[in-house]
RNA sequence: GGUCCGUUCGUCUAGGGGUUAGGACAGUAGAUUUUCAUUCUACCAACAGGGGUUCGAUUCCCCUACGGACUACCA
């Protein structure tokens, strides 16, 4: 019987999560609700030194925000709670004394300055490659070179200790990656990793590999930084005799830094010009002062808009559609269109994403986000007017706070006026025309733009001007501004009585030369 | 240094033994617009290099170069 798909996104709560991360998060739940499975959030919490307050809270948050539904979790619990590895700590230490009992892990004592001792010896015999293997192990404090009753001894007092793997010398580690195929490494390059630390808690190595198994994943995908330690995972897998029902591996392309050099970090925070973290992120910096790390969510990105560009930086659907709902995602996703490289982040194209989204939004819900902004600067605008504006104005804009900034000169009277315009198109006969056309405006019954042009027409024929010679002079007395919407839109949604004030006022202020 | 992974327009990518190597973003030009923006149209622009295999390689293989990851009692 096929088994049901489960995935798991394992972030460490050490700080935000960066988008890398949260694409990683992305492809785990596409492929959960693309192959009808289950989406498992689960907190690696076993270095108890790099805790960060707020981590994992923030983790939540924005996943949610993204869109990204969890199934079991910390949140909402699941078959398989605890969800956060420092509450399991009691179940690794059997899994880790199965290990040592079937004669494939063992205890070490070494302390830290031997370990650098070991390794400055190494290095200075010119070993291409210091590690604690099959080799050195020979020469450390361990129980494999120390006599068993001073073993005994050592672990019956409290010395620290810690339980390592014993890597076989010579083998040849396979495993089949989803994106790069097969992948083999030698045992040789593998060290004896820590699977137990001296402080009780279990290393990600051994942590990852039971908790995956008891919470019965069946796919790994996760970045590739952690390709060099799957042959591990797989001994581990074998060594524990869950080699069955092993998960498959997927290892991700690396989200690199704009100009290339070196994988996306959080510690990059806003360095790089532009938000590395879905949420606004209030952390403490190394001497313990508060810092403000910026998020996409502030920054005015949608997150339909940040969803579909993290979809599209190292996946394609390999048809020529670049909008997708997460629905659509989830519909066309599949693991194999993985690419196998790098992907650098492009500003323009979330940008151009944003817009997209934006545009396509119901001018109603625009207008919400232009009542939101308005009010927060004390003006109160009608429903009606605000749907009215944010139609008009919404192809101007990238952000939703945009439109906030395109809609002032509805609320604002011009305090200045475009010096070319006025001094390329204002003169004595301009003024008297728009003069003309502001007494005429309030007596109009057709306020729609195509009636003011209709009326402005005519005003202009009378005057003897051509419409060409007076709008550019009309908008900037109206606006004040040489570039903007529609005009007679901007006059329609004014209204005849404002819009022939400003006129007058600008034809009062505005000398003839 | 060692091990592993990767390399198609500036960027994200499609493609794949014989193609005018396709799309999107950006850029440039034109059209529309009273203006800027939008929109539309066009243009610019790529198979890292060298060897094989083959009638034929951008595609398959090898080498080189370059880039990256990893190399902790961190994940």
């Amino acid at each position: 019987m096929e088994r049901e798909v489960r995935v798991r996104f394992a972030p460490s709560p050490t700080g935000p999560l960066h988008i890398g991360g949260v694409r990683t998060a992305l492809y785990n739940y596409l492929l959960a609700r693309k192959l009808g499975g289950k989406m498992l959030l689960r907190i690696e919490d076993t270095d108890q030194n790099r805790f960060v307050p707020g981590a994992e809270q923030y983790i939540m948050d924005s996943l949610r925000w993204c869109g990204i539904v969890i199934d079991e979790g910390i949140e909402q619990g699941g078959p398989h709670a605890p969800y956060r590895q420092s509450e399991r700590k009691p179940m690794y230490r059997q899994y880790a004394q199965q290990l040592i009992d079937s004669g494939h892990a063992y205890y070490a004592f070494d302390t830290p300055e031997e370990l650098d001792a070991m390794r400055a010896r190494l290095q200075a015999a010119k070993v291409p490659n210091p590690q604690y293997n099959s080799i050195t192990r020979a020469q450390m404090r361990n129980s494999l070179t120390l006599p068993e009753d001073e073993v005994k001894q050592l672990l019956d007092s409290d010395t620290p200790y810690v339980i390592r793997l014993k890597v076989p010398r010579k083998e040849e580690i396979r495993f089949n990656d989803l994106i790069r195929g097969w992948v083999v490494v030698h045992s040789s390059a593998v060290d004896d990793k820590v699977l137990m630390k001296s402080d009780g808690m279990p290393t990600y190595h051994l942590a990852n590999i039971v908790d995956d198994h008891l919470m019965e994943i069946t796919h790994v995908i996760r970045g590739e930084e952690w390709l060099p330690s799957a042959p591990l995972h797989v001994l581990l897998y074998r060594y524990l005799g869950w080699e069955s029902t092993m998960p498959q591996f997927a290892h991700l392309p690396l989200l690199l830094k704009p100009d290339g050099t070196g994988k996306l970090s959080k510690r990059d925070g806003d360095k790089l010009g532009f938000p590395v973290f879905p949420l606004e992120f209030h952390g403490t910096d190394a001497d313990g002062q508060p810092t403000v790390s910026s998020g996409y969510r502030e920054s005015g990105y949608l997150p339909e808009a940040f969803i579909n560009f993290l979809a599209f930086l190292g996946w394609n659907p390999g048809t020529q559609q670049e909008l997708f709902t997460m629905d659509e995602l989830i519909e066309h996703f599949s693991i194999d269109r993985v690419s196998k490289s790098p992907a650098r982040f492009d500003q323009n194209k979330v940008r151009w994403y944003n817009e997209q989204y934006l545009r396509a939004k119901p001018d109603a819900e625009l207008a919400q986000y232009l009542i939101h902004d308005l009010e927060a600067q004390g003006l109160n605008v009608p429903t009606d007017k605000a749907v009215q504006i944010a139609g008009l104005v919404k192809e101007r804009a990238t952000f939703p706070a945009d439109l906030a900034k395109e809609a002032q000169l509805f609320f604002e009277r011009p305090t200045s006026y475009d010096e070319q315009v006025i001094s390329k198109k204002w003169n004595a006969q301009v003024a008297t025309g728009l003069a003309a056309f502001a007494q005429e405006l309030p007596t109009s019954s057709d306020v729609t733009p195509d009636g003011i042009k209709a009326l402005l027409t005519r005003v202009m024929e009378q005057q003897g001007i051509k419409l060409g010679q007076v709008l550019q002079a009309l908008r900037v007395a109206v606006t004040g501004a040489a570039a903007g919407p529609d005009l007679m839109a901007i006059i329609s949604i004014l209204g005849p009585q404002e819009t022939a004030e400003r006129i007058e006022a600008a034809v009062s202020k505005l000398a003839v030369a």
